[in-house]
DNA sequence: TCTGCCGTGACATATTGGCGACATATCGAA
DNA sequence: TTCGATATGTCGCCAATATGTCACGGCAGA
């Protein structure tokens, strides 16, 4: 299951420091979406849903406590504000539009990040179990979706049991006996080469991290962090 | 209705200057209960309920870490740790611990209490949301009524706890035999078939917002976003 | 009775993944 | 070092399988 977060922010720089921290922190957990002034992000916001927002104030377009107003009348969705403005007015100006919390720039990412996860148990009650992770590649075996560097990654039934089955056993070599037995438990007879063949198209749909399946010459297969 | 407040707090003046805020302010609203050292503290918090809670770490007797940890155990009660120690790794470990917020001493009553009303009405509210989301389609419980792109739509009674199971589980990928377990949970007799057929007449059903619900080969069905 | 829901089987279409063939890499012995 | 035996990587093909779609008909409620 993966978190929808959209970041409303007009710095470029934050903005990028922002989605890629959350991406590679969350391991897959959340699928960012940006928007860098205020009418793309009343756009967005009525078109789509989000399960968290994080919204910068002042804005090109509508400002943040604009957005935030648009977004309590069609949904609940937990809010941040981020923003450079500290006075206590501006704070509670910023709870009385009805969001959750409040963060004055400058602050820490990690900060925030632990933050959004606090708030969105809260108002999801859900914790995210079930994930596989090794180096670059991340797998929930709830969602059964993969994610190579946070990115959202195609992969077919047979692939991914096959790296289920290696992020289970991440580290160790596997034989091709053992996998077949693992990931072809139905139908045992089939030539050796299908593993593989399989390993091969897993590599090639996990793109960048490919290289972290490793060939053990003479015993199988092997994980690894990189 | 009044909502029941912990405050954990070993400065006397402090506590009560934080009691005696939030009865003025809430006029009503608030019951406060308080206490200046951690085992009494976690006396109350064993034997007693409350809706909300603000902790001081360091205190006589156990430190707020274990307090908070200790109601984690048993409860989903929102926390706010109000501290002198605010570096980041305190910060972390608070949000480690389990709570939603963590305010740091020299601190702003009024925004403290801004907070408190804030965590309380998530809190409150994520206990019943009747409402569905996902992208275009929402759905809500209460009503039994769907819309896309805010139009009702109609849709048939198999369709209809189809999507719901779909809508509750959005972003995962659902097996056909778990669909056939949860939709058609009576009557578990029936052809395989069916479920393509009732995501074919739900898709039907859906029209523009028919392709978020997205084939995963091999292993079953998944909403999504867009 | 009629109406609309929905399970079934038949068939069309899309996708997978096993297979054979060959290229390339690795290892050990001379 | 070179060479041959063996192990592994890679490719395209196409049968097997999974899924989409349709029409029919039983059946429950109006």
């Amino acid at each position: 299951m993966s978190f929808r977060l959209l970041i409303v922010e007009d710095s470029p720089e934050l903005l990028e420091a922002a989605g890629d921290f959350f991406l590679e922190e969350g391991a897959g957990l959340w699928d960012v979406v940006t928007a860098s002034d205020g009418n793309d992000a009343l756009t967005k916001v009525k078109n789509e849903s989000f399960d968290l927002m994080i919204l910068d104030i002042m804005l090109p377009g509508a400002s943040g406590f604009d957005i935030c107003k648009a977004v309590r009348q069609i949904s609940d969705c937990p809010i941040i504000f981020l923003t450079a403005l500290g006075s206590e007015n501006n704070i509670l100006k910023g709870y009385e539009t009805g969001c959750d919390d409040y963060v004055v720039k400058p602050f820490s990412l990690r900060h925030l990040y632990a933050k959004s996860l606090a708030l969105l148990k809260r108002a999801k009650k859900s914790e995210d179990s079930d994930i596989l992770r090794c180096g670059a590649i991340s797998l929930n075996k709830k969602t059964m979706l993969v994610t190579v560097k946070g990115r959202e990654t195609a992969i077919n039934a047979r692939e991914y049991f096959l790296l289920v089955y290696l992020l289970e056993n991440k580290g160790s070599v596997l034989t091709r006996h053992s996998i077949l037995e693992h990931v072809w438990s139905d139908d045992l007879d089939v030539n050796d080469r299908v593993v593989d063949n399989t390993i091969r198209r897993l590599r090639e749909s996990l793109g960048e991290a490919s290289s972290q399946i490793k060939t053990v010459i003479g015993r199988g297969y092997r994980l690894t962090e990189e």
